[in-house]
DNA sequence: TGATACATACCGACTGGTTGGTATGTTAAT
DNA sequence: ATTAACATACCAACCAGTCGGTATGTATCA
């Protein structure tokens, strides 16, 4: 006779399911807007499971965003823009890429850190530094690209490969701000858009094959 | 024999008072996390002041977006950059004049338009609205310098000036997020030197005095 | 093999404090 | 005398976090 066991979901995955329905519920309303209890709820755990994976509501906030870190480091990574041959092309297919998943309901696409940064950055230091983390790490993956179409371009000694990365991020979070005050993806779409527009602008401003170290062949 | 007054703070001020501080604490905290009584504290009045000139929180929220909006209106109307004779140049002076309001603490220049919608793009559409007006009514005001410069430019087919006018927004709420993340407003001052250049790449890339209608003189 | 010991995962009632909001009283200007 | 502009007192709902307890997995040793 088969015993029926007491938990239904999986015994184990109860700390997924609290970081999958933070993702989703603090990128619609807020991390302070949303209660260790709603939380709960969504993941279908108690109170006490949520405490005993997490210590405190800041905590979670943490881990939240180093599991958003964790997820999209693995999905960009996958992304088809990685498999042009040359650098310029692969910096500019992430910015395409970037338009082309602005698609959807707003909290959908846009960005859990980026969200979290703004309410946490004075009053929950950890938080901040995790957000830190995530958005300047995925930002350092673009720089290898950029550095080398710089050095392509005879533009390395005059532009920062670092700093284009970060402004890479700078746009597309204020992009999605103003595309949730708009409530309409569209305007977050066009200022993409003129992100493509500044780097071509940036590379064609100088003649291809500019002073490079390296010589292939 | 005087009469010691009551109400120390003048009489009729509390409205502003809870505007002033609301502007101070949501733009440190976020608006979920400002509590009206850290807000009544903070302002030297008492709840029943706040009630009486705020229907509920919400209705603060709405308030601190337009107070917000008419300050910064009258801020940037009386900022230098209106005083250039070329309109490329006007456009260029207000992205230098928003470089140089970003110093000090992170709350002192950052935007509070902009942390709201991230918090209320959802739960409360009134704030929403009143947020996307503070962002969209600056943004305006930037159009028809950048209009005149791409009819100057001969751009004005190919590149809309409202776009553009958004696209500074964003870039400067992104270049605020990414400070608060860093804790450091270097990262924003780096995102407004790329604006920067983008759009002087932009006006060089067509030869100026292209096709205009109106004729100086 | 199976009993003991311990660790991990999770439950759900409970608590002290905080929340947004209300009801009512008081002051002062018109 | 009326009304706007506050203050005071209060409330029900909700908050993050605690705690005693249960179910399940695993390591150890006889």
């Amino acid at each position: 006779m088969a015993r029926k066991p007491k938990y239904e979901p999986e015994r184990g995955d109860a700390r997924t399911r609290l970081l999958d329905a933070a993702r989703d519920i603090v990128r619609t309303q807020g991390f302070a807007a949303t209660s260790v209890d709603q939380l709960c709820r969504a993941a279908g755990v108690t109170k006490g499971a949520f405490f005993h994976h997490f210590a405190s509501k800041e905590a979670l906030g943490v881990a939240a965003a180093q599991f958003w870190s964790e997820t999209t480091a693995a999905f960009f990574a996958g992304a088809p823009y990685h498999q042009h041959e040359d650098p310029l092309d692969r910096v500019l297919g992430y910015v395409d890429f970037r338009r082309d998943i602005i698609a959807g309901n707003l909290e959908e696409f846009t960005c859990l850190v980026g969200t979290m940064t703004q309410e946490a950055y004075h009053s929950h230091p950890a938080i901040r530094d995790a957000c830190a983390a995530s958005i300047f790490d995925h930002a350092a993956t673009l720089e290898p690209d950029i550095r080398a179409a710089l050095l392509q371009y005879g533009l390395a000694g005059q532009i920062d490969a670092a700093s284009i990365a970060n402004h890479t991020q700078a746009v597309l979070q204020g992009a999605f701000i103003l595309a949730k005050a708009a409530n309409d993806p569209t305007v977050a779409i066009d200022s993409v858009d003129h992100l493509k527009r500044y780097l071509t602008l940036l590379f064609q401003s100088r003649p291809k094959g500019g002073q490079h170290d390296h010589d292939p062949k």
